[in-house]
RNA sequence: GCCCCGUUCGUCUAGCGGCCCAGGACGCCAGGUUCUCAUCCUGGUAACACGGGUUCAAAUCCCGUACGGGGUGCCA
């Protein structure tokens, strides 16, 4: 058995992509499958493009998802000689040959082609210069750019794990640049060397690039490889409605998801379920339980819509099922740039427990229990709960009741004043908002008893009278 | 235009010729538990794109059509 090896080779032109991070973590689910090696590899042929913020970004990211590599990150900007020795051996092999169209000059006949009718494509008119016209060429001022001869007739195939045999007659292929006029080596070369020279068994990726590994299936073979890694295209995800999963549909990039107080374990499971499923039909899975679980062969073939509703019902079930303190150690950060310096660390922890039961994002844990660490005379009590709160008959006289009760009671970890309100003949379920709205700042939120002795007496007691006073 | 890939409830999926008048999950709806909200529990809603074959038998195999997506770049 040989080694299992696997690459995640993102190009650095912007934010990671949600559809990136899944490709991302099939890839590293399955070379921890296998326990074969994940290699992280940096596609930056493209200069222009590329930014040293992306490069940091990715790696930022991956890291935060704990999907870690073996080797790497390799940045293709400094592997350039080697591309570029490869493109001239194939041009010495005739494999490949100089072309002095310009790319205006290219893309002016293929526009042309289409307004007559003529599907679009490199006409070949470079392949058979001889020394003399090149000469010519160059004089004119021309630089060439190196283009790959593609094969004339037959057909290329390969066999895609997921989804059998993928074929395409050659013909519709026409010659491609493999190195720019400005010297630089394009994707593809790039790619098949090395995908060769890394010794790549497997490759995962989007199924937007399936017609692309015809391409580079033909490189390596002009490279002298007939063997073929394996390959698995994935489908792609889509927005909302089936189009494209843009910004418009929210967020796309994992920082937003992480701010917006996502697990990385519920991301991630989210999205290995997206395309691919667990023979029993099991949904929430530890990221160890995802890697003893996950296989190539079951990945689904059609496109997936990803769905918000259901990633953050997914994070709530990952929240509830985190230990205690490593909730609490997650939730801090969120806290501190809520109410930071008035965090008080054992009450904190009640409440997270509290609030672990209730919420579904991290900030919504926060949010909840905010009102904790709220100064008494800072507590803002929402509108639209103060109303309800004056509309209530006898609120006056429940306050009353409820403050002297407080007051008198015997403290404890649960404070329920439900019989100070008994006491004057009312159902302490329907006023019961009154109290929340009091204490809390809205008509819901953390059980009350619980939350009234996290508060303390002091505190619990100027916040009943200060909605007492503001009737 | 041409080429490639795809099509099961609103969404994610199970299903790889009989176990399926199609199962699970999210969502939604209705009940129940509860100090509010939520969680939780119970029940309900809802799908094999269409048309031809093949077969004793098709969601599953084959061929068309429709629809969707991708490619057709000196982007990846």
């Amino acid at each position: 058995m040989s080694q299992v090896r696997l690459r995640f080779s993102p190009a650095p032109t912007g934010f990671l992509h949600i559809g990136s991070v899944r490709t991302a973590l099939y890839n590293w689910l399955h070379a921890r499958h296998t326990a074969g090696t994940f290699i992280l590899r940096i596609e930056d042929t493209d200069i222009a493009r590329s930014t040293q913020e992306s490069v940091d970004q990715i790696q930022h990211v991956l890291r935060w998802l704990g999907l870690d590599w073996d080797d790497g990150p390799y940045l293709q900007s400094t592997r350039f000689d080697a591309y570029l020795a490869a493109a001239h051996r194939m041009v010495e092999e005739q494999r490949a040959y100089e072309c002095y169209c310009t790319e205006d000059e290219v893309r002016e006949r293929n526009e042309q082609a289409m307004r007559a009718g003529r599907p679009p494509g490199y006409d070949g008119r470079c392949r058979h210069l001889t020394p003399a016209d090149r000469g010519a060429r160059v004089d004119e001022g021309r630089m060439p750019s190196i283009r790959f001869r593609t094969p004339d007739d037959g057909r290329s195939s390969f066999t895609d794990v997921i989804r059998g045999e993928v074929s395409v007659e050659w013909s519709t292929i026409s010659d491609f640049v493999i190195v720019r006029s400005n010297g630089t080596p394009v994707f593809f070369l790039a790619n098949a060397v090395d995908d060769l020279d890394m010794e790549i068994t497997h490759v995962l990726r989007g199924e937007d690039l399936i017609d692309s590994t015809h391409r580079v299936l033909a490189l390596r073979r002009a490279l002298g490889h007939d063997d073929q890694p394996v390959y698995a295209h994935m489908p792609l995800i889509l927005g909302p409605g089936g189009a494209k999963l843009s910004k418009r549909h929210g967020a796309v990039s994992v920082e937003e998801y992480r701010d917006a107080g996502f697990l990385p374990a519920a991301l991630l499971n989210y999205l290995a379920l997206l395309g691919w499923g667990t023979e029993d039909g099991r949904e929430i899975l530890s990221l160890e339980e995802l890697v003893a679980e996950f296989e190539l062969e079951r990945v689904n073939t059609s496109a997936a819509t990803f769905d918000p509703k259901k990633l953050e019902w997914m994070n709530g079930e990952h929240i509830r099922a985190t230990p205690l303190p490593d909730l609490v150690s997650v939730v801090l950060p969120f806290a501190r740039t809520r109410y930071g310096a008035r965090l008080d660390i054992p009450r904190f922890e009640a409440a997270v427990r509290l609030a672990q039961l209730r919420a579904t994002t991290l900030v919504q844990i926060a949010d909840q229990m905010a009102f904790l660490f709220t100064p008494d005379d800072e507590l803002e009590i929402d509108p639209a709960s103060w109303e309800k709160l004056t509309k209530v008959e006898n609120v006056a006289a429940i306050l009353d009741a409820v403050i002297e009760f407080v007051r008198d009671c015997e403290w404890s970890d649960e404070i329920d004043p439900r019989p100070a309100i008994e006491a004057l003949g009312l159902k302490p379920g329907k006023v019961m908002h009154v109290l929340y709205s009091a204490i809390e700042g809205r008509s819901q939120g953390l059980p009350l008893f619980d939350s009234i002795s996290l508060l303390r007496r002091d505190s619990a007691l100027n916040r009943l009278r200060a909605a007492r006073a503001r009737l």
